[in-house]
DNA sequence: TAGTGCATGTAATGCGTTACATGATTTC
DNA sequence: GAAATCATGTAACGCATTACATGCACTA
């Protein structure tokens, strides 16, 4: 298997249930967009690659008039994606602005600084808020979804937290001072 | 300014001192880069650009025979980064192909599944002694440089403590079952 | 004198996003 | 009848990485 970056996402999901190409680039929309983003650009193409290849089947199953073409994962697919799940992991990129402005926030005012703080938490909360939107069914979704599901809520708990006390331990150095 | 990924990365270097662009590329490798990376064909096109708009100012500075340019920040450079700085953040972009595998890992049997959640407990843990070995000059650096340093180990705590959580859960799950 | 590090730079490549084009169906 | 949604697909564009090319200086 030749991958590229939505190789991946495309067997995984089949893996779960049969899907058009509409239908996965709607579904990574409103779940592993978060960490994982895919487009038009990349599925269709990458659908008939893979259907070359033997690793999904397509099927054309029309909405009346309105065309649709539906893919399975074939079993050489789902050999596939064991191996891939299996494989040695690389990728962990974090590419995070908030960060950055942090990191050169020496440049500012000390008051300005702790504003960006301030503003990192509050974009914690409101990543919080949508999650937890999300999280509306339980019990719905398999196992492992839902544990990154919980992973998102906890990361942004976690991070929403860190700043609050980097915000407090600031202002009573400058304080004390 | 009309900016790409490396400009405020490049700014912010040079608010702290001058440095040549191999510098730059030496810096980010060593500090930035766990968040936000940079290659030389970014860095070298983008410091003359940066210097046709007088936002940095280059300067030979021979080693020997070895030619070399340093490049300093001018003040409008200080304006253009400050605006950057307290502008509104956009890209929060994460993309972990750890998370991404534990998201589809319902495709393996329970015990290889767990596995996985092991694998990124470990990934975790490296990144962590990775960073730690940085730590090791307290106070050498601009606050908010530690600050971010400080986040990167606190985070990679967190994960691989959620990490053992959720082994520990599931592990449960799996024996009351 | 061979290898490593300093130092700059570009061309080719690969890749993903954006924007656009097309057309049917459902909903208000 | 207009707007939104379903549905597929491609071409252009932007951008960053990779690989390569060049050459000096230090060190083992």
């Amino acid at each position: 298997m030749s991958a590229n970056a939505i190789t991946p996402v495309i067997l995984g999901l089949l893996a779960m249930r049969p899907l058009s190409g509409y239908d996965i680039k709607a579904v990574v929309d409103r779940s592993t967009r978060f960490f994982w983003a895919a487009s038009y650009g990349q599925i269709y193409p990458e659908l008939r690659r893979l259907e070359a290849e033997g690793l999904v089947q397509g099927e054309d199953a029309p909405n009346g008039g309105r065309q649709r073409r539906v893919y399975s994962i074939t079993p050489a697919g789902r050999k596939a994606l064991v191996e891939w799940l299996l494989g040695r992991t690389v990728t962990i990129e974090l590419r995070d602005e908030s960060l950055l402005r942090l990191f050169f926030a020496d440049a500012l005012p000390k008051e300005q600084a702790l504003l960006l703080l301030e503003g990192r938490k509050l974009g914690h909360e409101q990543y919080l808020a949508a999650l937890r939107a999300i999280d509306a069914r339980p019990g719905q979704d398999p196992e492992f979804v839902d544990l990154v599901l919980r992973w998102g809520i906890s990361y942004n708990e976690w991070g929403a937290q860190w700043c609050q006390q980097q915000l407090d331990r600031l202002r009573n150095e400058t304080k004390a001072a």
